[in-house]
DNA sequence: ATTTTTTTCCAAAACGTTTTGGGAAGCAAT
DNA sequence: ATTGCTTCCCAAAACGTTTTGGAAAAAAAT
């Protein structure tokens, strides 16, 4: 049903050498031919087999993401955001995106294995990425292409992007400072993770600068799949303590339980209380009171993401490269005052 | 750095042929030669090249899954669930899932072609189904192996898997019934696509069976990306009605404008005003009051999709099979009574 | 001891490309 | 008329498997 170079070849009366190399641009093909060759391979919908090329090749043509379905980031906006950004630019270069979902936690090597053994993809991507992270030594182990979004403490060189949390997090401790709050809170995520490793260390260091002592009752570890440990209990918990924060830091996906937890108890956002998500999902947009959003550059990060992979598949597999995004405040309704030098919705 | 097969046969004094069927459970290799091969094999690591193993097998052994990000579904996490599921179920028998994500709607038939055309994956499957899609026409002019989750308006014989939307809406409508409610809104999906048009007639029967009259005013259309029509404005302007609803059937996703509108003009929910959202997601569990919902079984959706796929793809292109699944109601505290017969929680 | 059957193995072809290493023709320079 | 360049083309090998169609050896039957 489908045409191949050989078919293809005898309709020209070329050889399939000539033909592929008409279709491939080479210049040892003449103008007149490679018009041919293209005009018969347009009209008799000749696709290259992609199989067939990527054995040649000895490559793939695939990269993949393996995740975990049990995280809570999996079950995030962003992430999508992420995936359909990687996706197209893959689409681009004429690579696949394969993605393996472990069915548990437990079994994530595994699923890892099945790619970097198995051959499936030239490189991986890996994200929520933890400080000892197993996933990474195997990799590193194996030698094996791949690009973290996030960071990780093992010292062996290798290439990641990732968001500026600290700053991201100081500078919001910034503006509700100057806005004049003196306690406020923050609804962490888990400090086995990387990422809010830093936004605690942007928390503290936000504080210092003024002068504002840390004070660890103000802030919270929000657990996944732990119904005490949830930004509802956790806020209520907070807001009750003998001096409540007057702001809270959080993360956009956990705003729900905040803000009913804060309606419970009759505080009116934006006045009573000001709040910071970070992550500028829809949710924050939509919410009465909007929220005000640290917002990291996704799609730059996805595109920065499959450079360097494509990098560290073709180049020398022993440099490390990173790159660092800086986040954007949204200032919306859930901070009382609006400060210059800061994008405004 | 990694053997093959031609290889493991020289260190073995075997041929190719042997090794290869020998470590494919071919009768007709001896026993003895049969563990050796798999020792020998373990020990050096040696894993089929699946790009030769699909040039030979003439199949890619993956499938395809074609996505926009701009759906709202896309936002979604039962989307994620279902992808879970499939990944899963794929790996199980040795398929990768590739997955293409179209940077809009307008290139979606370019995406699939891509993948059809270019011989990427085996089989594809589709989501967020029109009664007129032409990701459903162009797949089945070109007599391409697919299996739907939703269903079309398509007379052409095709596979699908499908929740009963009809029966899921008009049992929330008789729940609500029961409970002593007359006036019941909907907030529903845009009627361009299936699911909805479903759901609307089922909330419709619903009605009609308890002899109460349909009142198109008291039936909302959720649009994406636009601002006068998400769930907040639809809750608002129901209840500003001369004789505004006691209860709303929606989407669960949709809670949170649905919740924030009642709020703001003091309705308590469980209470003043009852509520069911179809899925069950986390929001519904972890919300105050908790939400009763219409629970779709995903999981056993997402097995039906893969095997309904293969047989599509093993076997008799020409057939359609369908399967459409019965939803299940989660009795929760926004609904104020409850019933026998209902699975509680 | 011969024939038949079963067991165990393998050479060669095939899947559809791309790359390598020329070769033939045409043209210009000697 | 030979030599040297270009230009244009191609045969054969290679990528790493699986399948096909035997063939040799061993075992069983005659």
């Amino acid at each position: 049903m489908s045409i191949n170079l050989r078919q293809l070849a005898k309709l020209l009366e070329l050889s399939p050498t000539t033909v592929s190399r008409a279709l491939a641009g080479y210049s040892d093909v003449s103008n007149k031919t490679r018009r041919r060759v293209k005009e018969i391979a347009r009209k008799h919908k000749y696709f290259p087999n992609p199989v067939a090329q990527r054995l040649q090749k000895g490559k793939t043509e695939a990269i993949g993401i393996a995740l975990s379905p049990g995280y809570n980031y999996f079950k995030d906006t962003f992430f999508i955001d992420l995936l359909a950004e990687i996706s197209f630019s893959l689409s681009k270069i004429g690579y696949d995106l394969t993605i393996a979902i472990a069915p548990d936690s437990s079994k994530e090597i595994e699923s890892l294995k099945r790619m970097v053994q198995g051959k499936r993809v030239d490189g991986i991507i890996l994200t929520m990425t933890k400080a000892k992270d197993n996933r990474i030594s195997y990799l590193l182990d194996q030698n094996f292409p791949f690009v973290l979004y996030g960071r990780t403490e093992d010292p062996r060189p290798h290439s990641f992007v990732d968001m500026d949390g600290e700053l991201a997090f100081r500078e919001a401790c910034k503006l509700l400072i100057e806005l004049g709050h003196k306690r406020i809170g923050l609804i962490n995520g888990e400090l086995e993770y990387m990422f809010p490793k830093f936004c605690l260390d942007g928390y503290k260091n936000g504080l210092k600068s003024a002068g504002i002592n840390f004070d660890s009752k103000l802030v919270k570890e929000w657990k996944q799949n732990d119904e005490k440990l949830n930004s509802f209990q956790h806020t209520l918990a907070l807001m009750k303590l003998p001096q409540p924060p007057t702001a809270i830091l959080f993360y956009t996906e956990a705003s729900q339980g905040i803000l009913q937890a804060l309606q419970q108890i009759n505080l009116v956002v934006g006045k009573d209380i000001s709040l910071i998500g970070y992550e500028d999902l829809d949710i924050a947009k939509t919410s009465i009171p909007s929220l005000t959003t640290i917002c990291p550059p996704m799609r730059e990060a996805a595109k920065k993401l499959v450079e360097m992979l494509m990098e560290k598949i073709d180049g020398n597999p022993q440099d490390g490269f990173e790159k660092i995004f800086k986040t954007e405040m949204i200032i919306r309704q859930s901070t009382n005052k609006v400060l210059t030098n800061i994008k405004i919705l």
